[in-house]
DNA sequence: ACAATAATGATAATTGTTACTATTATTATA
DNA sequence: TATAATAATAGTAACAATTATCATTATTGT
């Protein structure tokens, strides 16, 4: 391919992405890569992490709170999140095609990804509350 | 009430969050009510977004680009936009009920509130390509 | 009117991210 | 397997968006 060479930097990038089950933001992975590749500097990351994701390889999650995380993840899934703990948790239904499709119905746009989050109180912190009024 | 006092910066922030229909950022809101109290400081209408909307009377949106924007209806409804232009549609459906019943059947956590946004190539957007192409 | 305190304006500080530039690594071709 | 072209990097500075600080002002209950 043109306009386009390998880096062991990227690779690396997209294994440990791809390797947690957690959502973690570019300081995360920054700290991870960094443990086989010493040097590599956090604008590496960022650079490589907003490309993978332009490319549709990674998925950006923007919670609005904080930093952006990113899911290897790249099915179509939602994602819950934890007011109070700030946990991230996903959820495995596709809304995707229904969603798309509305929306190319209502306003005739041209959908190509869609970010579904949901905020609210994760299990366990609901379960802590119930507890201390006991 | 107790610990709340009124204010007439928080009012303004309101009235002109709620009389429009773009979704402005609290750059373009901050501007807005200068025209009726030239001092309000900026962090004034960041504390007041901030409050706002985690009492729910408006709601953030964050993209993921660029700054958060803000919407003063809060009734159910998605958010499009469009990668070339930028511009953010409202989208009418209201997937709220469906997804928060799905996710807390599934992972059990009590949701109270949710984001749903599709990217894409918005109707004029994609006129204007198709254009180029003939 | 007064006391208690929430909210503000002005500004400094912080955070997350992007831009810049000289150097290094990759790749296609000779 | 050298060479030339250029994509990608490390290191760092710059930037934008947001939050924190703090002395002053405004609101509210008594």
């Amino acid at each position: 391919m043109q306009n386009s060479k390998y880096s062991c930097q990227r690779e690396n990038i997209i294994k440990v992405l791809k390797s947690t089950k957690s959502h973690p933001t570019a300081d995360w992975i920054y700290d991870k890569v960094r443990e086989e590749i010493p040097n590599i500097s956090l604008g590496t990351v960022y650079r490589n992490l907003s490309r993978l994701s332009s490319e549709g390889e990674v998925q950006k999650i923007s919670l609005g709170v904080g930093g952006d995380h990113f899911d290897g993840d790249i099915s179509s899934h939602a994602h819950f999140v934890c007011n109070k703990c700030g946990k991230i948790a996903d959820i495995y239904t596709d809304y995707s095609n229904l969603l798309k499709t509305d929306a190319e119905a209502k306003i005739g746009a041209s959908v190509n990804s869609c970010s579904v989050i949901l905020y609210g109180l994760c299990s366990e912190c609901g379960r802590k509350i119930s507890n201390k009024s006991k």
